[in-house]
DNA sequence: GGGACTATGCTTG
DNA sequence: TTCCACAAGCATAGTCCC
């Protein structure tokens, strides 16, 4: 039965039965909807479609996943199920120890929050079906609407059809949170410890103890009092939850959904009874897929956890187990979230998406990484943020997502640099078509920390200044000009020993810090990119870049830059920010049925207490076995050694991902050398000698100037030597940062975890793919497979993994190195080598070493602890050197190496291309310079995206940031 | 084995 | 033709290095 459930929505068949990815009716207001209608609508409306068939593809891997966890079980024998269930029971008794019924918490949650908002202003949509959004996708609807099916997250263009009559609403989130902040400040009255930051606008958990005792009233009196208050006060209504923990009260928000509430008595056979009958999908954590998994299993609700808990022990990982648990129990936090201490950053990553017409146009990519990264940049300055790990997101029109990060060695936070790494990280995945575009920002730097002495890079420029070197200086001294002023190159920055590129937004904060802002020296300060003379293309870049001396006359910063910061200073306040995405409450809908479950099996609380710790020693010591168990596919580590030896993105196979690695240095490589490279040589440009694709340096010449690094090879193809083995491609992997291992007690505290991410048995997605390939290939079931010893499968994964694969799981990441990264505080990257791939890409030092991942072998050192001399070329920049950025490459050069590294670029075939560049250039900016974007001329399409480009001049002279700059912006302008 | 990194998936509002 | 969002957090797994 157990199976029928979960499963088995047959892959392959295509009915709106099945097709329920959209539509479940268990949300509040939806109880009376025809849910077999809506689904036969949407399926009817969607069939076909691209989203159709990723919705399709997903589904096929769940069903998989189950039928993995499903082969698991029945190789469990009773003397397992029996150690499993004892080590549960231990799991029970001790939360159960721990458990407080002594709180009185209410949750509130506001009623069709937005919709609700946005009626404020339009009485006459009362009682008329609408919903906030548009055609693509819609927030929320009102509650006359939902009785069509129209729901949240749901495209506009399906509710229209369930709902004809549906009038839309553009939502405008200052709205909402203005809103939020008047229903707040209502809460605080009740709870004075109400965090001033919500997780949520239209939701709060308030610990109400106190209250109650000190005005001597019941919580129900409370939540009437706060009901009425809010209506009158903000003409909105909410729902409200009492409970003894935050959890149980979340659900019980929902019970009376909308304009209601529900108590759930501080008694511990209440709890119990309650959450016996309680479906697990209202249970905060539990989502669609999850509720699948554990239907497969027989657990509907959480009765069934309990009686499963064998099972379920056997089957997920402790951190699952510890879940179940402590939702069987119905136990739940009992305190606040402590806020972020002082100085911390109460926040994990800030993000920036936007979707638009697939295209998989580079020109028109670039300028949404652009708009991207300038209102991160905003955002993150407005909050005084600074990180050092960029995630770039993307969506292929199939709906498939990847992600690329990269880890710099400083914290940035200039639209320039997260420009940078961002196109870095986006020209290795083209060419592909995409629909979306995401950047995101995290591993922040702790404003403590950083007073503590993080700002070695504004040493390093103040000893510079100091001392002979040419400086930059800001123009815009402007007052109202924060950090936009400071126009970062949207080309690298490597800030060698520093965040030289503290630009832009930053620059505030620095100045506050007493960094480096004084000072300038006229226009040779400035990084202009003119060509100094022959051969000395090199220019010192200190901090900031700004255009060419001669087009900055005007003494206005170029408009695109300025609001490349998001600075509105120059005038131009960019469009309104793009709405933080929303953050509301959660609403099941649902009734609750009362209390009458069947008896829940638990332990005793005097039994508990003996359980105690060693107990649950015993449990995590079992769980460890169930790894193995439940995987029933064996752990992957042969097969992610395989694929770690590939480029993480490079879906495809090797042609694949050498297609995209050849597309980020286009601009370089002529096509033969292409088709030299795919043959795995690598043609140095100096002197013709094809080396192999592991060589960095030329072996003949020890040029740098080969096409591209071995890193850019797809690890499949690349070097015979590295192809297996994991360790072989390692190369000089560098040091990465913490992964994971995030808390447990946060996600234990915060709203459930998943539980899907616990699950042991959730066969990671190179298992996933294999089996895929199985089924392709018509190869043995799994069930079999996992009978097979060890060292058998392991082998089998290890070919299957060769072949092309999807996309395939991460590949040994390496942080970026400091210096191309943009503004780092040490230094250490790429230089001279870089040379051939940088010209056209903007910071092309972080590409390179981010795909250096692979491949690379402790054999140069270049990254990692040799000890080669620091004049060597590939040495790596050590804080505080004098470095000097070469305007055609944009690498970061030591002094002592100039020559050595202008000799480079003398050679004549790079001269011709950049000449051809900077032609290309001239033609796409020459007629147009300088206004080529204004919001009436970009955006051809209509779709219109703010922002626009093209810096003042087109900085006519030879290739140089402002080159550079203009081929990016000026591009997007023609559009 | 643990720390540092990246990629993916799930969940929530 | 239009026509499946956006922001954030957490967990897992794989890699490498120490
Ligand atoms: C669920 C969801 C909500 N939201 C926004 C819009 C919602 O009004 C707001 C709060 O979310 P919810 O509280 O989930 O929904 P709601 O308040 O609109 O309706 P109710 O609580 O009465 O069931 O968050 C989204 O933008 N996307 C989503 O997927
Ligand atoms: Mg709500």
């Amino acid at each position: 039965m157990a199976q029928q459930h979960g499963q088995t929505a047959p892959a392959g068949r295509q009915s709106s039965a099945n097709y329920e990815t959209v539509f479940t009716n268990s949300k509040a207001g939806m109880e009376g909807v025809d849910a077999e209608k809506v689904k036969r609508v949407i399926f009817e409306a969607s069939k076909g479609s691209a989203h159709y068939e990723n919705e399709r593809r997903k589904e096929r891997a769940h069903e998989e996943r189950i039928a993995r966890m499903h082969a698991a079980r029945v190789q469990l024998t009773p003397a397992d199920l029996a150690r499993h269930t004892a080590a549960m029971d231990a799991k029970l008794a001790a939360s159960e120890a721990g458990r407080d019924l002594s709180r009185t918490w209410l949750h509130i949650d506001m009623d069709a929050f937005f919709a609700a908002v946005e009626e404020l202003d339009r009485p006459d949509l009362h009682n008329r079906p609408f919903a906030v959004g548009g055609m693509g996708m819609i927030s929320t609807a009102n509650y006359a609407a939902r009785k069509f099916g129209v729901r949240s997250a749901m495209p506009g263009f399906l509710a229209l059809k369930l709902c004809p009559d549906l009038t839309f609403v553009a939502p405008q989130f200052g709205k909402y949170r203005a809103a939020s902040e008047r229903t707040r400040a209502i809460f605080r009255d009740y709870d004075p410890s109400l965090p001033p930051l919500a997780a949520s606008l239209d939701e709060a958990s308030l610990d109400v103890t106190q209250h109650c005792e000190q005005q001597g009233v019941d919580p129900d009196q409370v939540a009437a009092e706060i009901r009425g208050r809010v209506r009158r006060e903000t003409g909105l209504t909410c729902s409200v939850g009492i409970a003894p923990n935050r959890t149980l009260a979340k659900i019980c928000s929902d019970a009376n959904k909308p304009d209601g509430q529900f108590r759930l008595p501080a008694h511990r056979q209440a709890v119990m009874d309650f959450v016996a009958a309680l479906s697990i999908r209202k249970v905060p954590g539990v989502g669609r897929v999850t509720q699948r998994l554990l239907a497969a299993l027989g657990v509907h609700t959480c009765a069934d956890l309990v009686t499963h808990r064998g099972l379920l022990q056997a089957l997920f990982s402790p951190t699952a187990c510890d879940f179940f648990v402590r939702v069987a129990l119905g136990l739940g936090p009992t305190q606040h979230t402590p806020p972020p201490a002082q100085g911390e950053v109460g926040r994990k990553g800030i993000s920036h998406e936007r979707t638009f017409r697939p295209t998989s146009s580079q020109e028109e990519l670039e300028g949404r990484l652009g708009e991207l990264a300038a209102a991160l940049a905003r955002d993150m300055a407005g909050e005084g943020l600074r990180g050092r790990t960029v995630t770039l997101k993307l969506k292929l029109s199939t709906f498939e997502l990847r992600t690329r990060a990269a880890s710099v060695a400083s914290h940035i936070s200039a639209a320039a640099d997260l420009y940078a790494v961002g196109r870095s990280l986006l020209l290795p995945e083209l060419p592909c078509e995409l629909r979306l575009l995401g950047l995101r920002v995290s591993s922040f730097l702790e404003p403590a920390r950083r007073e503590a002495g993080q700002l070695s890079i504004e040493q390093m420029l103040q000893r510079r200044q100091q001392g002979a070197g040419v400086q930059q200086q800001q123009q815009q001294q402007a007052a109202g000009q924060p950090a936009g002023g400071c126009v970062p190159s949207p080309s690298t920055r490597h800030s060698r020993g520093g965040d030289a590129a503290q630009e832009c937004c930053e620059e505030e904060a620095e100045v506050e810090e007493g960094a480096v802002e004084e000072e300038e020296e006229g226009e040779e300060g400035l990084h202009t990119s003119q060509v100094l003379s022959d051969g000395e293309f090199l220019e010192l870049s200190l901090k900031h870049w700004e255009p060419p001396a001669s087009t900055q006359d005007s003494a206005q910063p170029n408009p695109s830059l300025q609001d490349w910061c998001g600075n509105d200073g120059g005038g131009d306040s960019g469009p309104p920010a793009p709405a933080g995405g929303g953050q509301l409450p959660a609403s099941h809908g649902g009734a609750l049925p009362a209390y009458s479950l069947p008896p829940s099996p638990l332990v005793s609380p005097a039994k508990a207490a003996g359980g105690g710790a060693g107990a649950a020693a015993e449990a995590e010591a079992c769980a460890g076995e169930q790894v193995e168990a439940a995987a029933g596919v064996p752990l992957p580590r042969a097969a992610g050694q395989q694929v770690a030896s590939r480029r993480p993105g490079s879906s495809g196979g090797a042609g694949e991902g050498a297609e995209r690695q050849r597309e980020a240095a286009e601009a370089v490589v002529p096509q033969q050398q292409h088709e030299q490279q795919a043959q795995q040589m690598w043609t140095c440009a100096a002197c013709t000698f094809d080396n192999p694709r592991t060589a960095f340096w030329c072996e003949m010449c020890r040029s740098s100037r080969l096409p591209l690094k071995a890193s850019t090879v797809p690890a499949a193809a690349a070097a015979p030597a590295t192809k297996g083995a994991s360790g072989t491609n390692a190369g000089k992997a560098k040091r990465g940062r913490k992964s994971g291992a995030a808390g447990l007690a946060a996600a234990a505290t915060a709203a459930a975890p998943s539980i899907l991410r616990f699950m042991s048995a959730a066969a990671p997605q190179q298992q996933q793919q294999q089996q895929q390939q199985q089924q392709r290939e018509g190869s043995q079931p799994q069930r079999q497979q996992e009978q097979q010893p060890e060292p058998q499968r392991q082998q089998d994964q290890s070919q299957q993994l060769q072949q092309p694969q999807p996309h395939q799981p991460q590949q040994p990441q390496q942080p970026l190195p400091a210096e191309q990264a943009v503004g780092s505080e040490q230094a250490g990257g790429p230089q001279e080598e870089s040379l051939h791939q940088s010209q056209a890409v903007p910071v092309p030092g972080a590409e390179m070493q981010q795909q250096w991942g692979g491949e690379e072998d402790g054999g140069d050192g270049l990254w990692g602890d040799s000890d080669d001399d620091d004049d060597e070329p590939g040495s790596p920049l050590l804080p505080g050197e004098d470095v000097m950025e070469c305007n055609l490459c944009w690498e970061w050069v030591r002094e002592t190496r100039l020559q050595a590294h202008m000799d480079v670029h003398k050679d004549q075939e790079l001269a011709q291309k950049l000449q051809a560049e900077e032609d290309r250039l001239a033609r796409l900016f020459g007629s147009n310079p300088g206004t080529s974007a204004t919001p009436a001329t970009a955006g051809g399409s209509g779709s219109g995206k703010k922002r626009q480009a093209g810096g003042k001049s087109g900085g006519g002279g030879g290739p140089g940031k402002q080159a550079t700059l203009t081929a990016v912006f000026s591009k997007r302008a023609k559009k």
